[in-house]
DNA sequence: TTGAAAGCGCTAACAC
DNA sequence: GTGTTAGCGCTTTCAA
């Protein structure tokens, strides 16, 4: 099984009876061969089961046909769904996508950046991790300003490295037509449960959430805005705890995604309380958690499909050097379910 | 940023005076090189950023350090899971894993094999897909044979393609141990939702469902396993209605997996019944699903760490040659959790 | 310790 | 239409 050589494009020549260049004209369909030395060639490759070596063919052409992406966790189901959609489109373009878990750390990042440098990608896609921190980390933002300057990166976030192209949620409008979904549900006491502050999300929607409820004449308050740390289930969990030991207690709460709304879920169903009969939960993502729980959790809904689509597509035309925006917002939607309910004021 | 040319070590080795043996050999770090000569190449090498290209290395030494991996669909946990721990093993040992998603459909798995052909990965690793189908399509067999014969495949589960390495969990041990856990907490009712059939996890579930039951003196009822179609949430909560509308309901139900389980979960609290207080439910995967609901899901658990570390070592020895064993059963236990109850006989 | 040069397997001028 | 040949960027003998 080892010692054996591959089979390459001279050994079918050789046998065919002609040369490498005709050959290489029949792999790449182009026109211009007599159908007999067509057949012939054919004959063989199937014979052989021959595949060309992308190696070579990138060696020769300049261009290896491979995208890279970077995520923290593949696990997470939003940027499952990401490199699903994202698979799809490099695939119906001739491309691959290499995908790495970066567990958001800085120098697994830079490590992940700097093989896919190596093996030649055509261009990089940035989903959360480091990228999403405030302040960048420098060393980060110098490791993929180089990188940028050498292929194209786009962003699945905000990102404001020159060179950089950026798809992304607008998190603060998201934000905002949440609340402004509980409002007018008749919610006044609102929560918001997010998690480390160093993320720019978090402090998008933040702000987003006491601006959009004192224009709605609501005045936020300082207990109904908590950080539980993490922004897992666990996290969502013990956050809800402490939002329901409260004194004044909220009505409805806004989780910083679908693993948080979760944990809240839990933690009201545990202390005997229903959903959304005594609290109303929103989460965001509406990944296939929402369809997990029981009542089913309304969240802010992203098209994956468009937006897979939008970050190769822009990938794809910085690499062929089509002008194409540099920022790109993608729209998003309540996805109403289950988890709130009407209130009376 | 396209015009320019990659930097390469042609450039570099002009730039310090030496030949480019000289820095391919500082490159891979080999001994025999003075050091003041080391230091210029590697103080140009940082200026330039230089990284080498994978491509020319790998049409160089004949090996591209890539390893491939097929999956359905990573959105599913299980999935997810596998490949975290395979590409962390993978990148301890400089291997680069590229997974592609089939959603386990026999022309997309082939495409993505040849592809992956072309692209000299040096091992695949197989999860699920049409590799569970029994009987096995006869052209994905071939495909896969002819794959096997060039590099070595191992697959996670079990598939008697002779040249292929099997790593998989003994899934009528699993259900055998998921019924008696069953049994021991005091149930005699219990019933199965499965999938399609064809899936040869369902037949061995199946088998040792009816087996284990017998052997405890329970006579296995028709109507206690039941046939859900798909693998999904719906499918869950579709077939656990049914159960519940059967004259005399299960007391506990065993499903096929996580997802289901979900389901079933949803279906018994929507018509108002309690888990575990009214039944007992246990899935199988022990993803994180089991800790999204309220309550969280007993399940039957696999070291994914240990498992995606088997799979890549497995690939690892039957490339270089070294003896490994063709078959490997990767170990489960019961996850208890709060979804199965004892009850009273 | 170092360099020259021959591949690795393919593509794309260029010539016929 | 088809073949010759010069790369693509690296590694690795083989000599020096």
């Amino acid at each position: 099984m080892d010692a054996k050589r591959e089979i390459t494009i001279y050994d079918i020549a050789k046998e065919a009876g002609v040369s490498t260049a005709t050959v290489s004209r029949i792999l790449s369909n182009s026109a211009g061969v007599k159908q007999d030395k067509r057949e012939r060639v054919q004959a063989l490759i199937e014979k052989y089961n021959f595949r060309p070596s992308a190696l070579a063919r990138g060696l020769s052409e300049t261009h290896s046909k491979v995208i890279g992406m970077l995520c923290p966790d593949v696990r997470n189901a939003y940027y499952a769904n990401l490199f699903m959609e994202c698979e799809r489109t490099a695939f119906e373009n001739g491309y691959t996508l290499v995908l790495n878990n970066t567990f958001a750390q800085e120098s697994l990042e830079i490590a992940f950046m700097e093989k896919l440098l190596e093996q030649r990608v055509e261009s990089l896609i940035v989903c959360g991790g480091v990228a999403d921190w405030r302040p960048l980390p420098e060393r980060y933002a110098k490791s993929l300003e180089r990188f940028a300057k050498r292929v194209p990166v786009v962003v699945a976030g905000k990102l404001d490295i020159e060179p950089c192209h950026q798809v992304y949620i607008d998190h603060a409008q998201a934000m905002c037509a949440a609340v402004r979904h509980l409002l007018t549900l008749g919610h006044r006491r609102i929560a918001f449960m997010h998690g480390f502050t160093y993320i720019y999300q978090t402090q998008d929607k933040l702000q987003a959430f006491q601006e959009t409820l004192q224009e709605y004449g609501v005045t936020p308050r300082a207990e109904y805005m908590i950080n539980a740390g993490e922004f897992d289930e666990q996290a969502g969990l013990l956050g809800m705890k402490r939002l329901l030991c409260l004194p004044e207690p909220p009505t409805a709460v806004i989780a910083m995604n679908d693993l948080m709304a979760a944990g809240a879920l839990q933690a009201v169903l545990r202390l005997g309380y229903a959903v959304p009969g005594d609290f109303s939960i929103i989460g965001f993502d509406d990944s296939i958690i929402t369809e997990l729980t029981e009542p089913n959790l309304s969240s802010v809904h992203y098209d994956y499909v468009h937006y897979g689509k939008a970050l190769i597509q822009t990938a794809l035309c910085a690499m062929n050097g089509t002008q194409c925006a540099r920022d790109q917002v993608i729209p998003f939607r309540i996805a109403v379910k289950a988890s709130c309910r009407k209130i009376d004021a």
